[in-house]
DNA sequence: TTCGATAAAATCGCTTGCGATTTAATTCAG
DNA sequence: CTGAATTAAATCGCAAGCGATTTTATCGAA
């Protein structure tokens, strides 16, 4: 199904934080998804470059850059809706299941964050 | 501590598996950790490259490839000890949670896979 | 005001992981 | 016995992820 949007998972990700909320930075955007500049920044290239997403600098913050969605970008928030839905059909779990493990894991990611600190 | 000893998570991995059971074949590797020759065949020449592991073609079936232990990659064995302990320190989470949840995700993992086939 | 500290992205180098293809060895059918 | 099919690794090309460093912009204290 990504493959027919023309995007990788990671893209993907992405762009489902963005279609969650636009125009964030590439910093913040980080924050969400836990990646870095030095990750975000050559994957965003390319989500630029297939026409998804621009990235502009913040003219009060030269610092900082924004990504959007470009219409085409926005248009595909539609064609991907089936994918979560499909995932979830295949994993054939409740929806409670999964938020529950979910969560777990979440629990553990972020002992291991802090005890790596 | 895997810096410490030299060597990566995945290859890791691949050494806990050829501990638990030495002179394995690319293969039946792959069929352990769900990784096939495209991954394993460079990881395992690095390996071979770093002295821990040696790789001779089966000379019954030339198409095989057996992976065994140095004996500098049996001594790691010790080296490599504390990590799990560590690892589930730094979870805290008893043992029993962990491997619940290790299952749950394995069930996840196979639906996944056989939905796909 | 300026210079050093801080902050945000970008860049570099490397390992993983995977789809697709290739190579080489073995098996099997006619 | 031979040539086609099958099998096991290897190879190729690319995207991700991350540690480390660099670049550029902003902030803050002397």
């Amino acid at each position: 199904m990504l493959k027919e949007l023309g995007i990788t998972y990671a893209q993907y990700l992405v762009l489902l934080a963005l279609w969650e909320n636009d125009n964030q930075t590439v910093g913040v955007l980080g924050n969400v998804l836990y990646l870095e500049s030095n990750t975000l920044t050559p994957l965003l290239k390319r989500l630029e470059a297939a026409g998804f997403v621009t990235r502009k600098r913040r003219p009060e913050d030269e610092r900082n850059v924004i990504v959007s969605l470009t219409e085409t970008g926005k248009r595909l928030e539609a064609g991907a809706y089936d994918i979560a839905l499909c995932a979830a059909k295949a994993l054939d779990e409740g929806d409670e299941e999964i938020a529950s493990l979910r969560e777990q894991i979440a629990v553990l990611a972020d002992r291991l964050r802090t005890s790596a600190k």
